[in-house]
Parts: structure tokens; C-alpha cells; sequence
DNA sequence: GTATTTGCAAAAGCTTTGCTGCAAC
DNA sequence: GTTGCAGCAAAGCTTTTGCAAATAC
């Protein structure tokens, strides 16, 4: 599994105080594996404090996104124009969404982090947030597909 | 510069007859060397033809991408949510997105190439879509950018 | 007491849809 | 005369915003 960073503890390095509902944000964001779109996460905040509202999620998820916290992704926009989130893993990876069943994978690979170095070089380009995102067809989908689309 | 596939042929090949108003559509997209948001592409096609809607629009997008002649892009939502649209090239490519000035870069790369067939073989994953964006700051802008964010 | 956050509701932005009439083959 | 497309308007979904009340420091 990635190594996700720990949301808390790099707030509070940067000395950035939350409130409670915040924090209870945070920590939902921090202990759901997968990843989460605004509605979802709303839903499991409100498990920790019902009165969370969906402005403040937004709000919340926009700190996040400007200190590099976590990672806003489409998923090829398989299920509408909804984004979700994810904390920051030590490497970045890469996602494969199957255009069939849905199913996401995650793939870390030592070609996507040369990719980057030269990026970096070749353009003088200075990345703070990088996405590579794939649609197509999973192992399982694809051998189901013969002669179907 | 990339080399991009011809929409006007590569239709006819697959026997997809367009009416007049698709087929301005069609013609707008090829000729506009950027990145075409939907607003933009409506108001360029109109010149063409002033009764085409919006709708017609949409449309005609859904139709191109599903025959993956043309590429959906967000460009980081640098300018909200809305897509971008662009002609397929012949070489995948990546975009690098200036949060600061707005500038996009684009750029292929045999790494990218390498990365690809590695998702393919090592994930058994059938490619279909793929987009790599990136945002940060751009050499001239990583430059000016001594102190400020 | 000043600054920041919350709650609520409304608005905004972009995309999709229903349906009627029209055009193509 | 079926089938698909266009036109229009409304609805839909997600995100953002304005502002008054509440909270934090």
C-alpha cells in the first residue's frame, strides 16, 4: 500500500490551527482508504459532528488542496463531474479506471518519477501538483469484451 | 508542433455520415490550434452557422470522444470547471499548466511512451484515455516569483 | 475587540435531458 | 415512414459566494 501522509501532523507543523469540525474532516479524510468525493465525505463527518455543513467541506478541502495536503482526481469522470480527494502519498501514482466496472487501480512505477525529473528539466517547470490519469479497460473487463463495446 | 489526426477522415472511414451543422463543428475544432472550451467552440462554429446551440454542441463532443478522435482536458481547472477539448495526435502528450500566468506546455516525451506500454503490460490494463496534467509554475514565473505565492 | 469560521440559502457555472418538430434516407 | 438530428427550454449536478450570526483568540 502507499505511504499517505499524516494530515495532522504536517497542519500542525506549518502551525495551522483547525476548529473542531475541521479537524473532524481531517480525520475522516485522513482514515478513508479510498477515494472520496464531497458528498461522501460530508456524509462520514457528519458521523462525528451532524452539524457539519457542505460549505465548510468545500472551504476545508480547499486549505488542504492549497498546502499540497491532498489530491483532487476526476477518475475520467466516470461517475459525473464530481472530483475526489486523497491524502498525499510519499510517491505519486498514477490511476486506471475501467470504463466497465468502474474499479480503480493505483500504480506507482520508477518511469513515472523519471517522467517527472525530466518534466522538471526539460521545461524548467516547477510542478506542485501532477495527475496522470487512464480510462480503458481493467484485465477482467477487457477478456468479458470480446466483440461487445 | 504535434501532429493531429484528421477528424474529416477519419469519419468517413468509419462511415459516419455528418450533417452540416456537425460537420461545421467538426471543421471548427480541426482548424483552432488550442485548447477549445465549449463557449468557445460554440461562438467560432457560429460564424459558420449562427442557428447552432449549445446543445448541438455537447452533442457532437460526446460523439467524437466515444470514437476517441477527440481529447477532454481540464487543464488543472485553472479557469473553473469547464473542459477543454482537443484533436487526438498521433503521440500521446502531456500538459503543463501555470497556475500563475496560465500558459500550457505541452510535451511528448519517449518516457511517456515507455510509461504507457508499462501500465499495459504490467497492470494488463487496455488503454483508452489517458491524460497527464500537470500545474505549477512555469520557468518565467518560477523566476518572478522570488518571495510571493 | 478583532479576526476567522460557520450556517444557510441563493446563485453561479457547466452539462444533460425531454420533447416537439424537422430533415434525411 | 422510420430513424435520427436540431432547437429550445428546463432541469440537474456540483461548486462557489454573500452575509449575518457565532466562535476563537
Amino acid at each position: 500500500m502507499l505511504q499517505r501522509i499524516d494530515l495532522l501532523s504536517k497542519l500542525e507543523a506549518q502551525g495551522i490551527r483547525l476548529t473542531a469540525q475541521r479537524r473532524a474532516l481531517v480525520e475522516t479524510i485522513q482514515q478513508t482508504a479510498g477515494h472520496l468525493d464531497v458528498a461522501s465525505l460530508l456524509e462520514k463527518a457528519r458521523k462525528r459532528d451532524s452539524k457539519i455543513d457542505r460549505a465548510t467541506v468545500y472551504r476545508t478541502i480547499e486549505l488542504l488542496k492549497k498546502l499540497e495536503l491532498i489530491d483532487e482526481l476526476d477518475l475520467m469522470h466516470l461517475n459525473g463531474e464530481k472530483h475526489y480527494y486523497e491524502v498525499r502519498t510519499q510517491k505519486d501514482h498514477l490511476h486506471l479506471t475501467c470504463f466497465r466496472c468502474g474499479s480503480v487501480v493505483e500504480f506507482t512505477s520508477s518511469t513515472f518519477e523519471r517522467l517527472k525529473r525530466e518534466i522538471a528539466k526539460e521545461n524548467l517547470f516547477n510542478i506542485q501538483v501532477i495527475r496522470l490519469e487512464a480510462g480503458g479497460l481493467c484485465q477482467h473487463c477487457a477478456e468479458k469484451n470480446e466483440g461487445k463495446n
